[in-house]
RNA sequence: GCCGAAGUGGCGGAACAGGCAGACGCGCACGACUCAAAAUCGUGUUCCCUACGGGAAUGAGGGUUCGAUUCCCUCCUUCGGCACCA
């Protein structure tokens, strides 16, 4: 089949009519998102950019998708929020001035700037009406005004304690920004070092047990797998041991089932008791190891495979359950900063305890003997002795031993209440008055302080009198001073200034100092949310009417990386601005769905010092934006990223053109007045279906696939002789339409100049499947003999099993398989296959 | 060690709900157009064999089933998270 086809058609750029469209669409305003009662409304939010000085293809990658679900939501009726802005404060901008003396606010609105532009390139429905930027004075006194909020209701507080400090970004750091092992800086990769220090923190603890519930959220499961593994919470029993001098010592533990078997206990070297317990032999002892102990890093300190090393104190504790003595050591294997910095040692049932008591000799007590004894389970000797021997600790099921009242009691492997054993200890616990049923979270709260300029001003005051004091809400903001020096210094620039600090106390009016840290970055993402529903509202964050019509978020969209960051601040957020009664709901955004990452050509990172990144603006001077977007939408599935691909860029371009071509070509083949339109309309109605659940459930690469086949059948159909026909001004209307989210400039082109049709395709509505035209009237089964694709039937679609049966039996291939027996059975899956079994 | 995700052609990936493995695209090969190239169009492209036919194949091995990329078990590899958490 061979057609005349014109030279590469001159007549397609997009660069111009991209650029007039985005003109058009903006003096229009198309995308102005106004509250409307008499539509259902959809608030599509993507996770706002740090303003770095120039968008990257992992911007696009994440916005464009996003952009194109908005469109298409939009298309079948709704009322669509699409925002966007710029989460300004932070590290960079203040490490650049330190660099070259630029002032923050100077170069981050420069770069804003930048970057309005290139946002704009993406022909995305952002409603800029309603963006916002963190740095504002604007923004960030209502930044202020929750922190305040927070802390008259007790959710902020200030505390001295050992703090997570990037000696490379020069301030402390939440617990969520320390990653990995090493204990990486999240944002510069340096380890980071302890510092006592007091710091604000906020008391997100508060809400650990609410932040594990995800009833109401359709989100990722491993989404929620990290945030549920970060709380960590575990279930078990505070039990209250006592000195010989008769001082509390309060555990915790997971397995009070095994408490009879505690031959000793262990404290954290930092312990406030040690010093009280410890005999004047050992004193000597004991001061070398804390001294030692203090020395080493947490790295080195919190390896798992080291060694265990301990010292005994001297000093002895009583077990409330049986009142046995028992000897108390310190080692670093204890952390202070989990649970009581006390345990229960006991060895029998604890690999750790059972490591530390075979190095110092210490007893090791069974208290949970496998029921019964069996000599395959790895960890027993057992047998004939009582005790038995074991050769490592024995965690498994069992029934419980030596433990006095409790003996022959079930213990299984569940934890807490549901474990038999533990749930009846817990309980004689509590009737004794010696325990109770316990949870331990290894969630901390939120530390909020950084010892820098660039950042919302922590609006506090202290007073020597009056001690720490908010200021005054009619104060607000406090803003931050513009001639600071720039220095690294691991205090605030604030605290530098000659002046700012000094302020009167608003409860005495004497004079007193302003508190010269600034919040955490994520202090302002918590809430952005919000603040694009009315930005720089003056009567409140945000306005009421606004917010009733449009939160909770409907689809939030972004990178995994904040699972445990800004997901989870912000979810605690929503929750604690809802107890303050300023919000409703118990979830900020509902659904979430988390995009890939785009590597680079050779499957590394991209990374500017490694030279590897893909510019956007570059590519879409070179094919335009439509085709930058349909190829990150196409060439991976979103939630999983890939390797950049700039030759398969290309296809993207093709497809394009050929779209292009198809409703421009000057000479399109002759109409055959004869056409049958069926075909074609079923082809187009077919790839509707598969489109609209696509765009539902995120699929975008299957979107472009399709249309991409569609395009290839219409080439067909038009070469059939279809052009006129009313199945082919369908199907080229039905195409621009699932084309309008993907390729907007495109669409919006041909649907206008070509079509002639009313503008805005952004204004259509999605079309409806016309499940009859979408139909097979024939279909083609393929038949197994014993499991194997043996031939080909064509019946039509409505056809009997029997009637579909027979004429996989009738197949002279089939017939020569079964050579003249008749099969064992035969299955009739309808519409898939025959199976014929012999 | 624990938790999670993923392993399909040379590459990115597709496969509704257990039913034709490899859609769509890149790349490659050949052909058309061209003085030529690019662009465009067409054809082919998982692997193997004795090649109009047959066999094998979705990380490996096993199981359930008429039938498994899909469900179950064991294992391997890669990536991500957590980690002396009591």
């Amino acid at each position: 089949m061979k057609t005349e086809k014109p030279p590469k058609d001159k007549s397609f750029t997009p660069q111009v009519f991209e650029k007039k469209w985005q003109a058009k669409w903006e003096a229009d305003k198309l995308y102005r998102a106004v509250i409307d009662e008499g539509k259902p409304k959809h608030y599509a939010l993507t996770m706002l950019p740090y303003p770095s000085g120039d968008l990257h293809i992992g911007h696009w990658y994440a916005m464009t998708p996003s952009d194109a679900r908005a469109r298409f939501k939009r298309m079948q009726g709704y009322n669509v929020l699409f925002p966007m802005g710029f989460d300004a404060f932070g590290l960079p901008a203040e490490n650049a001035a330190i660099r070259d003396g630029i002032h923050p606010m100077k170069r981050t609105m420069e770069n804003i700037e930048r970057m309005r532009k290139q946002l704009r390139s993406m022909g995305a429905m952002f409603d800029w009406e309603r963006e916002a930027v963190s740095c504002d004075p604007r923004y960030y006194r209502w930044t202020e005004w929750f922190f305040i909020q927070l802390f008259k209701h007790g959710l902020a507080y200030r505390k001295m304690s050992p703090v997570d400090f990037c000696p490379r970004c020069n301030t402390t750091l939440a617990r969520e920004q320390v990653w990995g092992e090493n204990r990486v800086c999240e944002r510069c990769g340096t380890p980071v070092i302890k510092k006592d220090l007091e710091q604000w923190f906020f008391k997100t603890t508060k809400y650990a047990d609410e932040l594990l519930n995800f009833d109401e959220l359709d989100w990722p499961e491993r989404v929620k797998v990290l945030q549920t593994n970060w709380i960590g919470r575990s279930e078990g029993a505070s039990v209250i041991f006592k000195t010989e001098q008769g001082d509390d010592i309060e555990i915790f533990t997971t397995r009070p089932d095994t408490l009879w078997g505690a031959t000793f206990m262990v404290f954290a070297p930092e312990h406030p008791l040690v010093d009280k317990i410890t005999a004047p032999e050992q004193r000597e002892a004991v001061e070398a190891y804390k001294a030692q102990a203090a020395r080493q890093s947490d790295i080195e300190r919190e390896s798992a495979d080291k060694e265990k090393t301990g010292v005994f104190t001297g000093g002895y504790a009583i077990n409330p359950v049986n009142n046995e003595r028992i000897p108390i050591w310190i080692a670093d294997y204890v952390l202070m900063s989990y649970g009581t910095g006390a345990i229960m040692a006991v060895p029998a049932h604890d690999e750790r305890d059972f490591a530390f008591a075979q190095k110092y000799n210490l007893p090791i007590v069974e208290v949970i003997r496998p029921d019964p004894p069996h000599p395959l389970t790895p960890n027993y000797l057992g047998g004939e002795k009582e005790g038995g021997e074991l050769k490592a600790a024995y965690t498994g099921a069992g029934v419980m031993v030596n433990s006095g009242p409790f003996n022959g009691t079930d213990v299984n492997t569940e934890k807490g209440r549901k474990n038999p054993g533990i749930r009846a200890v817990i309980d004689w616990l509590e009737e004794k008055g010696i325990g109770k049923e316990a949870v331990n979270y290894r969630y901390r709260d939120w530390l909020i302080s950084r010892q820098r300029y660039w950042g919302a001003p922590i609006p506090m005051i202290y007073c020597e009198k009056h001690g720490w004091n908010p200021v005054p809400e009619d104060q607000l903001p406090v803003l931050l001073p513009e001639d600071v020096e720039w220095r690294p210094t691991g205090e605030s620039p604030l605290k530098l200034h000659p002046t700012w600090k000094n302020t009167t106390c608003p409860v005495c009016g004497e004079p007193a100092v302003r508190e010269t840290d600034t919040m955490d970055t994520f202090m302002c993402s918590s809430w952005y949310h919000l603040a694009y529903l009315s930005p720089y509202h003056d009567k409140a964050p945000f306005d009421e009417a606004e917010y009733n019509y449009w939160m909770p978020v409907d689809t939030y969209t972004g990178g995994i990386e904040h699972a445990t960051m800004h997901l989870l601040y912000t979810r605690f957020f929503h929750k604690a601005l809802r107890d303050m009664g300023i919000t409703e709901g118990n979830e900020p955004m509902i659904q979430l769905r988390n995009q890939g990452m785009v590597l680079a050509e050779d499957h590394s990172k991209m990374s500017k010092s490694r030279g590897n990144v893909v510019a956007p603006d570059i590519l879409v001077n070179k094919y335009g934006a439509d085709t930058v977007r349909a190829y990150l939408m196409f060439f991976a599935r979103w939630e999983m990223g890939a390797p950049w691909d700039s030759q398969g860029i290309e296809g993207t371009a093709r497809w394009m053109r050929r779209v292009w071509t198809l409703f421009t070509d000057p000479t399109p083949p002759k109409p055959d007045s004869a056409y049958d339109g069926r075909q074609l309309r079923r082809r187009v109605h077919q790839t509707l279906k598969r489109v609209t659940h696509d765009f539902e459930n995120f699929e975008f690469n299957t979107i472009i696939s399709s249309l991409m086949e569609l395009l290839n059948e219409m080439y067909k159909a038009r070469e059939a002789g279809a052009a006129g026909s009313p199945a082919w001004d369908e199907a080229a209307e039905i195409y621009l339409k699932m084309l309008a989210p993907v390729a907007p400039h495109i669409a919006e082109e041909l649907w206008t100049n070509q079509l002639g049709k009313p503008y805005s395709i952004h204004q259509q509505q999605w079309p409806p499947v016309d499940e009859e035209a979408a139909r097979e009237e024939m279909i083609e089964l393929p038949v197994q003999v014993n499991g194997k694709v043996r031939d080909r039937i064509t019946v039509p679609a409505e056809a009997t099993e029997e009637e579909i049966k027979s004429a996989a039996l009738a197949s002279a291939v089939v017939q020569k398989y079964l050579d003249g027996k008749e099969p064992k059975k035969v299955i009739v899956a309808k519409g898939r296959l025959v199976s014929v079994v012999i």
